[in-house]
DNA sequence: GTCTATAAATAGATAGAC
DNA sequence: GTCTATCTATTTATAGAC
């Protein structure tokens, strides 16, 4: 939750920014909380300083980038372009998102894997704000006479899988997804 | 290695079976060998004596999966079925040992997410060699004047995600695969 | 081939000084 | 706020009997 800006937010940031890389790289399970200590140019103790245990370090940094990722998807739905327009900002703004927290696509794809296993109330509505926005632009694409019905998982299948391909240009898999996501609404895929 | 049939296979393909589902749920950190003693109705040294370690099961896994997964792709590009048809017939191939083998999906997940740390050069060369299948049917597809060139990671991408996701139908997901996949490469997406 | 211990190592968590 | 030292639990791996 928002704490305030005391003078130790250097190292619970250090900390944060460690857990991030290190949970990315190797799970929840595989990672170790030393090695994140010796990241963060600390040591072990400071993090159980800041964090009660590995659990809630863990959950504070899914909370932390669902919680990103959804008040940008809000944003885009609340808007008022035109659905396709909508839609190419709901991709670039889950890209986006990806860059500013590389560890982003790792994790989330693990917890794809894991069935979400540690992922808390909080995040939970978070996912689940981002699906509704999603939704509520398709749904605005059908009612303009615009797009396909389509459930949104199926449609945002896509975005979860080509975030995580390295050797690719951010740009070309953004394109790619934006141009298969609307020609699949706008049913040009017979 | 394709191991004599002795009449030791029974509990060692126990001890398979179980150690897949282990590290599907829970990844190769996260997996307990304790566990999958228990799973497969054995006990811990069982596995040490059919395993060398707790890797080497795991990458037994991993082979046996992607060796299972390149077979039947391989065996679609040398086909002489039509580039379309063989779209859609690697889509269901993999789809296919998806359904086969449970597990696959979410430990292939895993494996992206861990850049294939734990994956060995065997196996590394059937995922080149699958790769190299769909390059060699988009290449023949391009050559036949009906594709558009296309990079094979890009055109897997939704594979690999969409196979995954729960609560939606494997028959709707392959479907869908199979339409977003042959409509990007026959350039009918703008 | 299968089991019961048990050794050995790893890693999460805390006490307490500064 | 930050550290060193340590406790404790978990878990990989092995020894050795049957």
């Amino acid at each position: 939750m928002a704490r305030p800006k005391s003078s130790a937010l250097d190292s619970r940031d250090r900390v944060f920014a460690a857990a991030a890389a290190e949970f990315a790289a190797r799970g929840y399970a595989g990672a170790n909380v030393d090695r994140i200590a010796r990241a963060a140019r600390l040591n072990k103790a400071m993090i159980y300083y800041h964090f009660k245990s590995k659990a809630a370090l863990y959950r504070a940094i899914l909370r932390d980038m669902f919680g990103a990722v959804r008040a940008r998807v809000v944003a885009v739905a609340a808007s008022d372009a035109a659905p396709e327009a909508k839609v190419r900002a709901f991709v670039a703004a889950i890209a986006a998102e990806a860059q500013a927290r590389p560890h982003f696509p790792s994790i989330w794809l693990r917890e794809i894997a894991e069935g979400a296993e540690h992922v808390d109330a909080a995040t939970l509505g978070y996912v689940r704000d981002v699906l509704a926005a999603l939704g509520g632009i398709i749904a605005e694409g059908v009612r303009a006479g615009r797009f396909q019905p389509a459930h949104p998982l199926l449609v945002q299948g896509g975005i979860i899988a080509l975030d995580g391909i390295p050797a690719i240009s951010p740009d070309m898999v953004v394109a790619h997804i934006q141009r298969l996501t609307l020609a699949q609404l706008e049913g040009k895929i017979t």
